[in-house]
DNA sequence: TTCTATTTCGACCAAACGGACGAAATTAGA
DNA sequence: TCTAATTTCGTCCGTTTGGTCGAAATAGAA
């Protein structure tokens, strides 16, 4: 009939596009109007793909979070190495990914939080993507490493002293 | 003369009381109206203490942001008793002050992250009330191992699962 | 070519925005 | 009590906001 694009893949790569816009800008920072002239359509095709402004934001925080197979299990290399390889692929985009997701969840309650499905699916994602590489014995104490110590190298502005191998995770 | 007001204590407890508004809504979808409001007093009232939005931001991520000595080190108990007592106290308000802080680096490269006074303040103090319990050896590791767990913590929506005390950090 | 379903757009709206301003209220010192 | 500096307030302004709507453009099917 007419025009020949995909909406639903069409939308997914706005959504995905959209999603670095709002991560630097903010939920209220980023206006329709803005977003539309970022991603080079009118504020109304805009509105033909997203219903709302939530829902485009929804959009973008699903093409952020990583889903079940989007943090590869690389299985060559020894511990450390492949340790390395997932925190350099985590903080590809850790800050931009951490910005879109405070203002996911600002102002839900924990018991909101927990009750999440992607929030619980993108922690399973890591979880998963770091049990497959310690176990999950020590799974959860290395993630935690992890996301520390990305957390504070964007804090401080770049990189940070280098620790002293506390047991394998820092590079 | 006039009224009996301590100008400079006044706005410090409006900024406050503000940051709680700004890390719940957001820097974008708080409005000077709605803040007021909340704080109760006018408009104009509030523009009387903060010249403009964007100060009165900046004042509230200063108050939220931990001065030098803003984390007590509490000298008594063992290590790990005091690792858990420090925790708990960063714990208190993370995630309120974490979505205030990624507010405020919003847009901020990395070097202008890196030479931002407040934000390199805030750190120094964590990594002080660290090093105070741990040493300067295995501060930086330590200190990534809790804002990691608080991290991992805030996004499960609640407790994660007690890993197998790694190092003495974790309860 | 003509029809028709989809995509794109400009124009429009009421509401809310940040901020400016002068008047009203308040109160310590004379 | 009167004065004067400060705090508080209501009102106004131009701009931007999220969202709607009908028309125009597009292009596969007839």
């Amino acid at each position: 009939m007419p025009k020949i694009i995909d909406h639903d893949a069409h939308s997914q790569d706005l959504a995905r596009r959209a999603a670095a816009y709002f991560s630097q800008h903010g939920y209220g920072g980023t206006s329709m109007r803005k977003i539309a002239q970022h991603l080079g359509l009118s504020k109304s095709a805009l509105y033909h793909y997203f219903p709302t402004k939530e829902a485009l934001f929804l959009a973008c925080t699903r093409q952020v979070m990583p889903g079940e197979d989007a943090l590869p299990q690389n299985a060559t290399g020894s511990e450390t190495d492949r340790l390395q390889a997932l925190k350099e692929m985590m903080g590809q985009d850790f800050a931009a990914e951490m910005a879109l997701i405070f203002d996911y969840l600002r102002g839900k309650s924990q018991a909101e939080i927990a009750q999440d499905e992607a929030m619980q699916l993108a922690l399973s994602a890591y979880r998963g993507a770091v049990a497959a590489i310690v176990g999950e014995t020590r799974s959860e104490q290395v993630l935690a490493q992890i996301m520390g110590e990305l957390m504070l190298v964007y804090l401080s502005g770049g990189e940070t002293q280098k620790t002293p191998q506390p047991h394998g995770v820092t590079g």
